[in-house]
DNA sequence: TTGAAAGCGATACCAG
DNA sequence: CTGGTATCGCTTTCAA
């Protein structure tokens, strides 16, 4: 038996000691998994409510050797975007009864380990775009902690060897051929050496790009523009340079301009905007398009991609992103994982749709899509 | 010595035997607190690169007695308002050193239960608006878990007897000479049975309400306005409760019709509001707000609270709240009680501002406050 | 059904 | 400085 300290916390032990049964009793009845006597049963929970007896996590957490805790990563939750897929993740997370761990990379000097910190505080962790660098995801799945990646080209490091994914080339940059929809691949099946990659095991999901894309640049050009402009950082981040690519496929060659991803940095690029002349400018995201159209007050056609909420009200022709879905599936996803339910991979791509709004110049007679 | 399975974890035990040390050295060097000879310890930081060894969180939380994370409970994360507040909250929480844990009570059938469980599982807790009743916040309190209150009325309840607050009434509601900042009163100090009262220890932050609704109730007067109507329910939301309040300080009575927080709940009460005939509708917040512009179509006067990021693209007139700040200071606030630094309760209001633009009708010459 | 005891993975006190 | 060891609070065999 063990000494009980009347200190702050009440413990298996003043449950056990006051219904009269050992604390192994006292955990039968708390998980309910073994058969208790039902006059046992009472006892036992009429202590742990006089006492207002709480478990300890940590306590049962080591036992158990599990965190009941999932973790996510987002660059900055300042934007609307990153809030909605948390908000998301969050949803279904605690629907599954755990926790969640949140997790700002940006501006962070040490993300890369706040990251393998938040790795060892949970299950199973999603991340979000760039954030850190492929070594460490891979290094935290070869931990044994089961990885989702949101927004993000899969992995491609070998384990061992680490090594970055290029200036965010979207797959097929390089090699239209290599375009076909990843979800079909079995990385896990083909794997060549026999031994199971952790990398190429981590499951991803992204938003769909490159055709929403393709419709917005129609679009524009039915509206008879010839001259574009994409503006927005396309080698930081996964999702503009599929979006930047996507035009491109329509469009033909395009210059971007980079900027920061908030208004400040649609601002602050107007006049490098202006000197361009374009017929109209293809934002990375509606923010960056906001701040941009503030700047230039309508002067030049605009486009954003997300669809928050401002932009309905700015009347902004955008492309509609299942962002809270994006953090709910990649919850259900990584819960599988977890749970050991499925073992490989997945890459999915959730839809997307183009949204016409005024932004984009005076409509004759055009119909959406 | 204990037996090294050499299953998934490496932990410090392997650490010591590879290093051909105690686990009680690599504590040491671990921890930096107690001195080590530097062969020893240059030893052990091999071993621990080699083995790629993470302390786990869980067994150091348990020797330590501590969680190195804070929570944060919110009602929603879908508005703008909160995804902001968190934001701040894990900026500064972050750079603590420490994790933040999440919670969206929302529609949550056991929110009780759900906040009983966070707060198992952290040193800290700050809950926004009426996330939970006050008992289960004194509870918490009482089981030594530091709390701090966001935009809502301070706890009354006293413990061991924890009542409800009645319906959100705002301090001085009934008695305007009770209205003294409670920031200058000193609970603890005058507990007249001399016992520590948890409920009157909790913290509690909030924005400031009633000045800038009084402000907003002149600027609409100037307009020459005189017959108003408040949208939202002030019995579910602190804020709203005081904003009511304050506009009718300078308005009188103004009645109030209560709706859904968010832009839905602004659509769907534009027949009510126009039954009403208002010269001018004052909105709890820029959601219901911008739902009843997009109903009423601008035919009738709004004003919004917040500022959220909408609200300037829509041109409405709001209040703006420091709700980065409000998460920021909260998470110093608790961080005081935490480390103990600090035990006389504090309660904090921050400055907002009114922002007057378009939605409350044309401005003949006048200035903005 | 129930109890005794062996961990789970650290921290820290107590001797050497 | 360093090693042994007693916790921390709970889960889970192994017997009874």
């Amino acid at each position: 038996m063990k000494a009980l300290t009347p200190g702050q916390g009440v413990t298996i032990y003043h449950v056990a000691e006051r219904a009269g049964v050992s604390i192994a009793t006292v955990s039968r009845v708390l998980r309910g998994n073994v058969p208790v006597s039902a006059e046992t049963a009472r006892r036992v929970r009429e202590a742990i409510a006089e006492l207002r007896y709480t478990p300890s996590r940590l306590g049962r957490g080591l036992a158990e050797r599990q965190h009941a805790a999932n973790g996510i990563v987002f660059p900055e939750l300042s934007g609307p975007y990153y809030a909605e897929v948390v908000l998301g993740y969050e949803s279904v997370v605690a629907e599954l009864g755990r926790s969640v761990l949140i997790l700002s990379s940006h501006g962070r000097s040490d993300a890369p380990g706040m990251v393998r910190e938040l790795a060892g505080r949970v299950d199973g962790l999603v991340l979000c775009t760039r954030t850190v660098d492929d070594e460490v995801i891979v290094e935290i799945a070869a931990s044994g902690v089961p990885v989702v990646l949101i927004a993000r080209t899969p992995v491609v490091a070998r384990a061992g060897s680490a090594s970055r994914t290029g200036a965010m080339t979207p797959a097929g940059a390089e090699d239209p051929a290599a375009t076909a929809d990843p979800a079909e691949a079995d990385p896990a099946e083909a794997d060549p050496a026999g031994v199971a990659d952790p990398a190429r095991l981590i499951d991803t999901i992204n938003a769909e790009n490159r055709a929403s894309a393709r419709d917005l640049a129609r679009h524009l050009l039915g509206h008879g523009y010839r001259r574009f402009l994409f503006l927005g950082d396309t080698t930081a981040s996964f999702d503009f340079a599929e979006r930047w690519m996507g035009v491109r496929e329509v469009l033909g060659d395009v210059p971007r301009v980079p900027c920061a991803f908030d208004e400040e940095g649609g601002r602050a690029a107007a006049d490098v905007v202006r000197a361009h002349a374009p017929d109209a400018v293809i934002c990375g995201n509606d923010e960056i398009a906001l701040g941009l159209a503030e700047a230039t007050g309508g002067s030049v056609p605009i486009t954003g991609w997300d669809d928050v909420m401002a932009a309905r009200y700015a009347g902004l022709t955008t492309v509609r992103q299942p962002m809270r879905e994006l953090g709910a599936r990649a919850a259900r996803l990584l819960d599988e994982r977890i749970t050991g339910a499925r073992s490989r991979p997945r890459h999915e791509v959730l839809p997307t749709r183009l949204v016409i709004r005024s932004s984009c110049g005076p409509h004759p007679e055009e119909g959406s899509r």
